[in-house]
DNA sequence: TTAATATACTAATAATATTAGTTTATATTA
DNA sequence: TAATATAAACTAATATTATTAGTATATTAA
């Protein structure tokens, strides 16, 4: 009975791997457990449940979206910064096909970490809307236009939507500055 | 041992309902069974198994999209038409929300009614975007966009997405006039 | 009327999640 | 250091579910 050492990050990382592996549908505790080398009552140590780990599965999701997008507008500003953070988040659901789905896929209760993970992502948009001068309103309007175009092209690409001959990355660059030609306009009439 | 007249469209029928009341994952093969009043191996006669249900429900959400949207543009064109059909698209994924779980949330494998399915919306939208004059390419790109922003939308509700303070409606109103401005400003710039 | 088919059934199996209770390695404390 | 407490693994057992095999009978077709 040697311990495996386990810890809930452990978990979350390894249950991560196998979403990516072969899809969220997979990831059960079975599958978990022979992964870890481990009997699956053992992972009630760590866990509360299958639904909990997946709503863990959620919040770590978030907090590495956060990281990614984060680190792609440090140093830029404007349509530049949102357009590369907007590379960096599907970049990330391009690269983490099985964690992105758990963030859509899962119905969530409502849990603190996520709340915070959540404002954490929102503060990120919200500062790189700043140098638009956007009234509190207008910017969250925007904001949720830019995350449903993203989540949107993110489920797209994962569900081998409409045309593949056209290229989705023409399609993300087309409908993101077309977002942001808007939003300048609705500035200038105001 | 009563015939209870079963046959496939009354089972998809039953199921989304079932969706509907309580999320797509408790629809389970024991609950409709149940709520048909017959015992779940039965169901195999209409079904190949719950995969093949969950598919079939994808299909069957296309299918009622499709007629709710095509409904929402009779007589209109243009943004009129574009913003009505928007609209009725997030009617019908706030009044059927399991069924609309299955439309994103399933694998669904390539099966042919599927594709006729998808096709029928995406000729939707090509139609509707004929006024505009984009080429080839752009519409499918715009069409993308405004797809796009319509599930980002649509998953943002049913996930109380950010700030509920902040109207869905308006931001609704908003990101796709928003997009619709930047739309002009590509057509008049090239 | 007879034969074929389709639809319901029961029974059984396999996979999974989960709980209860046990053992023992590790950590804490006297 | 020795005794104790805690935590992390385990086995065993249960419940739920999907699914298959095989059976009976209502309906349909010949």
């Amino acid at each position: 009975m040697a311990r495996m050492g386990l810890d809930r990050q452990t978990l979350l990382v390894a249950a991560a791997e196998l979403a990516d592996e072969s899809g969220l549908d997979s990831l059960t505790l079975a599958a978990l457990a022979q992964k870890l080398n481990v009997r699956s009552p053992s992972l009630y140590n760590h866990v509360k449940g299958l639904p909990d780990l997946k709503g863990a599965l959620t919040v770590y999701c978030l907090h590495l979206l956060v990281d990614a997008t984060r680190n792609a507008v440090i140093g830029k500003s404007g349509d530049e910064a949102i357009l590369s953070m907007c590379e960096a988040y599907l970049r990330f659901a391009r690269s983490r096909p099985g964690l992105y789905e758990a963030f859509y896929k899962v119905n969530t209760q409502q849990h603190e970490d996520l709340e915070t993970a959540k404002e954490e992502l929102l503060d990120l948009f919200v500062r790189i809307m700043e140098p638009y001068q956007l009234g509190e309103k207008e910017t969250l309007h925007a904001i949720r236009g830019l995350r449903s175009l993203l989540h949107g092209y993110a489920t797209l690409e994962q569900h081998r939507g409409f045309q593949m001959d056209l290229e989705l990355e023409e399609s993300v660059q087309y409908g993101l500055r077309t977002f942001l030609k808007g939003m300048h306009l609705n500035k200038s009439e105001a």
